[in-house]
DNA sequence: CAATTACTGGACTTTCAAGTCCAGTAATGT
DNA sequence: ACATTACTGGACTTGAAAGTCCAGTAATTG
């Protein structure tokens, strides 16, 4: 592989790459995959939107699959850290933390940039596995490690009763990716507002029903 | 539109179309658009592989596209056809009846030809917003409408107590939609039988819980 | 039989996008 | 100043795949 822009020895000599254009064609890149995926997307139009020279782009990035793989590892981090954590949730109220996970879960999971990420991503499956897992590990098992690791000390808290965390992180997140979250996936129609508050009220309600102490 | 194969009128004079040539070719063109996706399959591909001429499929189903949306009508049917009705269930023992479903619709959202058709249908959201919607009303909606149909008549026996059928079935299918079927989705390992069984006992644990009388 | 339509196979045209080349210019270190 | 590397912009090469054309052959109706 070539110089992937995240290479840590820079060389001394010579003028030096410019943040601001990486950054640019990341954001430009990031747009134009989740609109069209990987395949429908053009380099040319990617390097146009970020006022860029082609070339510029293949210097930093290697190829199209390079500045993909480069985009879906630039994306985790910002969009986990919008989950609360699980030290910032209170073990002795699981419903208002429940509620609180939900909330933003669920905003993720009905989002034009999370949906428009999937499609992406799965477009991809088995034609990119690297970034298959990068996005798998850096995205949705960070969040549900961190509500595992909040219901592990709810549990502890005695105001839970929850055998395997993993598993009941797991069947909780999952309950955000009903028919709505294919509906989105599919382009169907917006999400309803209302829908989307009932289904979170009655999930925390399942949940509660289910693993309350 | 040209003749897509599925025009009633058949013109009477000359050769007749040959049906099992249709069928080999939808057979192919399902798995080649599974396989790779509609931009990653080649109709050269598709027609060699049914045994065809490129002009045949051209004649049959007009375009690249026509053929998509072909495969996409022609496997709704089968797929819900494995999902058992309302009608067969008994509502006396909604438990039993929640596995049975449950069973079914996860080897549905495990199975490769599933994910294959997920991975598809979500590839071509916004370009083919016709197939889109046939996919949705014939799989995903009429299962829900199944269970929906069920959890209303256990909820009228009394074995179940359930407000808002529709939006009950919803959150009981999605709790196979989890992780486990995201990494289907990406590839990223083969389901585990053990994994998926605990799922289920905990899925309708859960639901039961939440919605038994 | 003739007329008609379907299928073959393979050459062909077209289009589109990935990736390269290059000559000129900008920014940095020595 | 000078070497070195980055960026531009536009022309260019290449490859792949959609879709067409055509001459010959197969099946079917009247």
């Amino acid at each position: 592989m070539s110089s992937t822009a995240t290479s840590a020895p820079k060389p001394q000599r010579g003028r030096p790459r410019d943040p601001e254009r990486s950054r640019r064609i990341l954001e430009a890149a990031q747009k134009h995959f989740n609109e069209h995926g990987l395949e429908r997307a053009t380099v040319d139009a990617i390097a146009a939107d970020a006022g860029v020279s082609k070339m510029t782009v293949y210097n930093n990035f290697g190829s199209k699959e390079g500045l993909f793989q480069a985009v879906v590892r630039d994306r985790s981090a910002p969009v986990v850290a919008g989950v609360p954590g699980a030290g910032v949730l209170d073990p002795e109220q699981p419903e208002k933390a429940l509620l609180a996970i939900g909330t933003r879960f669920l905003a993720l999971a009905r989002g034009d940039d999370a949906l428009g990420a999937l499609r992406a991503i799965y477009g991809v499956a088995g034609v990119q596995p690297e970034a298959c897992q990068a996005f798998y590990r850096e995205g949705p098992e960070r969040v549900m490690g961190e509500l595992a690791a909040y219901l592990r000390r709810a549990h502890a808290a005695g105001t839970l009763k929850v055998r395997h965390p993993p598993q009941a992180a797991d069947l909780f997140l999952s309950m955000f990716f009903g028919s709505a979250h294919m509906r989105g996936l599919l382009k169907l129609e917006a999400p309803d507002p209302r829908e989307n508050r009932a289904l979170l009220r009655e999930a925390v309600r399942v949940f509660m029903a289910a693993y309350g102490a």
